[in-house]
DNA sequence: GAGGCTATGGCACCTTGCTGCCAGAGGCAC
DNA sequence: GTGCCTCTGGCAGCAAGGTGCCATAGCCTC
């Protein structure tokens, strides 16, 4: 086998992948934009993950797929079988598969189908050179350690802060004092007061410091 | 010339770099583990960067950079010559250079040298297949986003905080009133305010909801 | 309309946090 | 020893935060 090679079309990158899965398939570790970047993956991973549990995955996703409803269903059916699944602070508008640290496929650059509906033939990019294949992986480990858990993420730990709540928080880091928080905010100083004791029971916060620690470490200020 | 390519030692590491720096050479975007792993890569890129100042150099490492003092002085002084530098979270064990988006190097996997003061032949692998070149890419683009700017990293914007003032720390963060916290860490309640303050001070914030906030910011609250 | 629910604001009262002032303790130099 | 400096703790007074209580306003249902 080659150790670089182009394929053309989702039946060939299956053809390439499935043997080295069936074979080495010891770990499988992805970077996608979408659950639809790489086919039958999601598909795959499940078997494997049913066959022997103990086989590795791990799942790099675009924030996009937080977006919709169904995709966050079928991120939390994957992390309950086990698969490893992280949310980018970033899009990753290239895919990239790396099967047991040793063989990697890329999807190669978005093209636009012949017809609008009809099957859209990507070509993919499959390389066994170890150089490329170690220096992509490094590159990868840097972008999964900073990203984001999916169980992080998940409604439980992800307090809601509604729109009302975040210019609460924001004039609670603005360092302000209620008197003039209050006033900024059009609200009297016994309704922002209620507003901020709600916002303490929301972070579970027993203290303003500790609530602003909360803020802080969940990302609440940004953005 | 070979889409894909190795390459023995620095010379010819060097030989290959030079003409696509000259040529094409816009952008510069290089991930590594430290200073030593592109070799003459510093001394040109400011090379580039006094010639035509727009071109654009980015440099992502490893944060073992920042436990010499000396390694963070020549950071400080690549930043001030324009180059972007970002500190990752996470080491990153290959180095990967990429030029004007359409040629990347890689170092081989570690090997230790013939003798250990002798010169170290080490082996790159260069490559300039769009696929792969842009894929590897996407993932640097992940990696970049996430990492901290060295900026943020400097000794003005990241406070001191000594041992006594990090039990404060974790006493504000637990939640406790001033009372209990001065009787946990054995100090009177006027003392312990005193340190409270000083924090306040270091942390240049105004209400004690800010400084909490801060310290969550700046990951000040684990470790 | 009456009745009920919810959100808001004013008031009062208490707790907590913040800081200026001063007294004492400990260390160091002379 | 004296003088000086720094750190600490107690006290006092004020500012700020926290919350229970109640009146009012808006809205929905019947």
């Amino acid at each position: 086998m080659p150790q670089h090679m182009a394929l053309k079309g989702d039946l060939e990158l299956h053809a390439r992948i499935k043997p080295l899965v069936e074979l080495y398939g010891a770990e499988w570790v992805s970077a996608a934009r979408d659950l639809d970047t790489w086919p039958n993956a999601r598909a795959s991973a499940r078997l494997r993950i049913r066959r022997d549990g103990a086989r590795q995955a791990r799942k790099l996703y675009s924030p996009a797929v937080l977006a919709d409803e169904r995709d966050r269903q079928v991120l939390r059916e994957m992390a309950a079988q086990g698969i490893q699944v992280r949310i980018s602070a970033t899009p990753l508008p290239q895919g990239t598969v790396f099967i047991d640290r040793r063989t990697m496929f890329l999807t190669g650059p978005e093209t636009a189908p012949s017809s609008p509906h009809g099957p859209r033939h990507r070509t993919y990019t499959m390389s066994a050179e170890p150089a490329l294949v170690s220096g992509a992986y490094a590159l990868f480990e840097a972008a999964w350690e900073t990203a984001t858990d999916l169980a992080a993420l998940s409604d439980a730990a992800r307090p809601r802060i509604d729109a009302q709540a975040r210019e609460v928080l924001y004039a609670l880091g603005s360092g302000m004092t209620d008197v003039a928080a209050a006033r900024e905010l059009g609200m009297s100083l016994r309704t922002y007061r209620r507003r901020v004791a709600e916002l303490l029971v929301t972070l579970g916060a027993d203290s303003r410091f500790q609530a602003g620690m909360r803020a802080g470490e969940l990302g609440l200020t940004r953005r």
